[in-house]
DNA sequence: TCCCGTCAATTGTTCAACAATCTCTCAATC
DNA sequence: GATTGAGAGATTGTTGAACAATTGACGGGA
């Protein structure tokens, strides 16, 4: 047996053993492929080429479709069976049904704010401040990151680590469906100050007013959403 | 242009267009492992070997991992870097994390009730009804595919084809930790009981005391799971 | 204009090969 | 006896090539 003290390095080395696990090539092509195409770089419709992609990032097609498939369940790409995997291109009923599940899924998450540690609820506090420091300094894209991290926050109440890999993933989509309609960075102004009134409930203990505001942005994201993609077509 | 006649006809054919849609050669492969292993032939924590498994199955490699991918973004299998991939083997972080998951997922589903069509509700009857009948007849497998498709039926309340996959994901993944703690289906005879009450409670109007109810069988549930992996160790 | 082959391009699938990594065994050492 | 190190064998990671299957576009003919 080892000392206490030696249990102790052990705990701390057990800690970073994350970055010590390697990752594939694949799921390296997926990360720089993942950041294409959330950056609106890659647009939503297109099609990935399996030749041209793997002779572009040096990896062979096996490996590639890896990628692809990774991408594919993360909802990112869509597949179709001997035509090739285009970016994901999320229509109204996408959009309907992503704000579906978030309305169950962060209303759900918010009620556990009274049981919550309050590491926990400063994250939700901090993503607010961060929106608002952002929008001091004009800065849109950073206050719409901040805007994701707040809902991140909000979903980490619930202390499940599934459901904030969920949340990330249809984040991710929602993403795609702004870059569909052309991402109108102003509208944030309102979420943000939507968000704030909802921090502040939430401090006045009044979580069932915090749960309506955010239904509230619900409804006003959805439609802002579902107006703009029908716009598309 | 055809006439409505016609047009009758090519509506039903596009019903059945699922039928038509081809599935990869991975997608069966990964439909047959992960048979298997909700099944309990392949037992949490075993080794799946590519060789072995693709001589087997009659399939290249390379599309063995496209399935192992499948299933492992199904949370069923885990692949470790170099390793190889295993049958996942829930501990009790992972039963706490997944309760955690579903209080939020479901809870937030079932307060929908008034609002939702009641094609979606007389699901969540059947669910019930269904096993019942299995009770009646002995047959404990069947109970407990029926309680798997009440809590189904419950989140589909929400209206979320994606939070209905999450959850068909959440459930398959409890149903690894049942066989690593040996399926002891009597248990299920309290849970149709609690089922029964919270229909009876949402046919009453009583939604707030059927959430309750849910909310207790969860508690149930998670600390049952809890103490039965506890004991594996 | 519509129908129907033809053909090039792309994807689906398999195979073989080699590199990288892990695991097990067996001594050697303290 | 416990630990360390080297080496062999097995397994996985990745690639490139090959061929089959499918798609979509092009163009000829009615």
């Amino acid at each position: 047996m080892t000392t206490a003290q030696a249990d102790g390095w052990l705990n701390a080395l057990a800690k970073d053993r994350g970055d010590l696990d390697r990752s594939s090539t694949a799921e390296r092509v997926a990360d720089k492929l993942r950041a294409r195409v959330l950056d609106g770089d890659i647009t939503p419709g297109r099609q990935l080429n399996e030749k041209a992609l793997g002779e572009a990032l040096r990896v062979s097609r096996n490996t590639l479709r890896e990628a692809f498939r990774l991408l594919t369940h993360e909802r990112l790409l869509v597949h179709e069976y001997s035509k090739g995997v285009f970016v994901r291109r999320p229509d109204v009923p996408d959009v309907v049904d992503l704000y579906a599940a978030r309305r169950v899924i962060e209303c759900g998450a918010i009620r556990r704010w009274p049981d919550v540690d309050d590491e926990a609820r400063q994250a939700v506090r901090d993503a607010v401040a961060l929106g608002l420091a952002c929008r001091e300094n004009d800065d849109w894209t950073g206050v719409g990151t901040a805007n994701v991290k707040f809902h991140q926050a909000i979903t980490a109440l619930a202390g499940s680590a599934r459901l904030d890999e969920e949340m990330k993933r249809l984040l991710a989509e929602l993403r795609l469906a702004f870059h569909v309609m052309g991402d109108h960075e102003e509208f944030y102004r309102d979420y943000l100050t939507l968000n704030q009134s909802i921090v502040d409930r939430l401090d006045a203990g009044e979580v069932r007013q915090a749960e309506e505001a955010l239904l509230t942005y619900f409804d006003r994201a959805e439609k802002h959403l579902v107006t703009g993609l029908g716009a598309t077509r």
